[in-house]
DNA sequence: GGTTGACTGTGCGCTGGCGAACATGATGAG
DNA sequence: CTCATCATGTTCGCCAGCGCACAGTCAACC
């Protein structure tokens, strides 16, 4: 019964109507994602929407040589795949699963006929939409004027947000890679936040001791995404 | 006679379906856009959606120490004020007028009822701001990997494919607020495209003489972003 | 036609992040 | 236990872009 109802677990599930929800929860598949897997390649079209319960799904920009950035983050407060409703199908960026966990996952056929609906699906979807349009342009001004100290601190508190614990799992490699830095980069900004007593870490296991620390040093691109999260996706009137 | 078609030099009204065209064409407000004149400021409502002919209108994410960077530039191609009809109403950034022209514009409540008669309208809209996603996207990797003198010539040809000819009246101070570097940065850029013979450039008039030119120099974030729109936006099957 | 303001050119020193190379310690597979 | 691999720490030279300061130059407006 309680298994049965963890779909509120993810946000936007959860402010769907219960009609609407009650005519998806048959299809509403649960799949446990793994680290580093892939759930849309650049380019390809999804099979399915992604809703997160407690696993964060980072979207990257992935360019000819390699490089990459990541330009928005989903955990348990979106879904992956907005190309699917918003009528492209594809898109040219990566979604690739950046910790572990629990998602429930929908056939994107039957999330565009509901979303077709026109009901409080579409503008729950168009309203997410919208937070993810802030976020990429919040991300892009933070690339270009913070430092990559600060940086740091937002991916770990858009991380920690996005997770139940105090814990990620995640190498100093693979933040490098998000942040689209150098490996060097993380280990001297991330050495700064341990000796300031914010996080600890071991081989892979990031344990954020101080939040308010944190909270005190990142740049505002952290709060403004936040809140703008919040305004979009937590008042009762959108639906 | 002329003068009543020349929406079409929009490329979104020049999609929708014709039905849907004759019931706004009575609500369609031609309106001159001045250089530097803001459409929206940062977490204001507008009251119209902008649909630019001969413009070009800036996206700006500003933080609160003024620093700001260009997130996007809507120009024929597409419309200023997605958040109207996506539900959230308002956007944390600003839009400024970049290159003065005409545009036609609509009453935010207008577009909304069409946009929710789910036709042409809705369609066109969502794959307009999923080319938003992808440009914003793009345009946050660009920061964060390329050179200034590659971000420039990017620059340079977005706003060329906006534009009737092949000037741009435009300060190299201004060119620096969008991109958000200094100014003494895009002197240089622009000094070497100079005297590469690309471009020619005196008092905030700049003419690219070279376009194939600028197109060997520029990253592949211009070409990405252009054939994303292309793809989404020109397809007949669209409507 | 002279002055004022806007636009552009140039030259400092500084710093954050890059690239490469290498060292150390921890973990896990055999 | 041993060894290979992975994660992290550290160093060094390098360079793009920053901040600042100032000089020259054009345009427009009294």
């Amino acid at each position: 019964m309680l298994e049965t109802h963890d779909y509120q677990k993810n946000g936007l599930l959860g402010l769907l109507q219960k009609e609407e929800l009650a005519r998806l929860l048959p299809d509403l598949e649960k799949v446990t994602l793994t680290l580093g897997q892939s759930l849309c390649e650049s380019g390809q079209t999804m099979t399915h929407v992604y809703f997160p319960l407690d696993c964060i799904v980072s979207l990257l920009c992935v360019m000819e040589d390699g490089a990459s950035t990541e330009i928005a983050v989903v955990g348990h407060e979106g879904v992956v795949g907005v190309s699917l409703f918003m009528g492209g199908e594809t898109t040219p960026s990566r979604a690739i699963v950046q910790s572990a966990g629990v998602a429930y996952r929908l056939k994107g056929k039957l999330l565009k006929h509901e979303f077709y609906r026109a009901g409080s699906m579409q503008r729950l979807m168009l309203r997410y939409t919208q937070a993810l349009l802030t976020q990429m342009a919040q991300t892009a001004v933070c690339n270009r004027h913070h430092s990559l100290d600060k940086q740091l601190c937002r991916w770990l508190l858009l991380s920690l947000d996005r997770l139940p614990g105090t814990e990620l799992l995640m190498t100093q490699e693979l933040i490098a890679n998000m942040l689209g830095v150098r490996r060097e980069g993380v280990t001297e900004a991330a050495g700064k936040l341990q000796r300031a007593g914010l996080i600890t870490y071991h081989r892979g296991h990031i344990t954020v001791i101080d939040r308010r620390g944190l909270e005190e040093r990142v740049c505002e691109c952290y709060v403004v995404v936040k809140r703008e999260y919040d305004r979009l996706l937590t008042h009762k009137d959108i639906i």
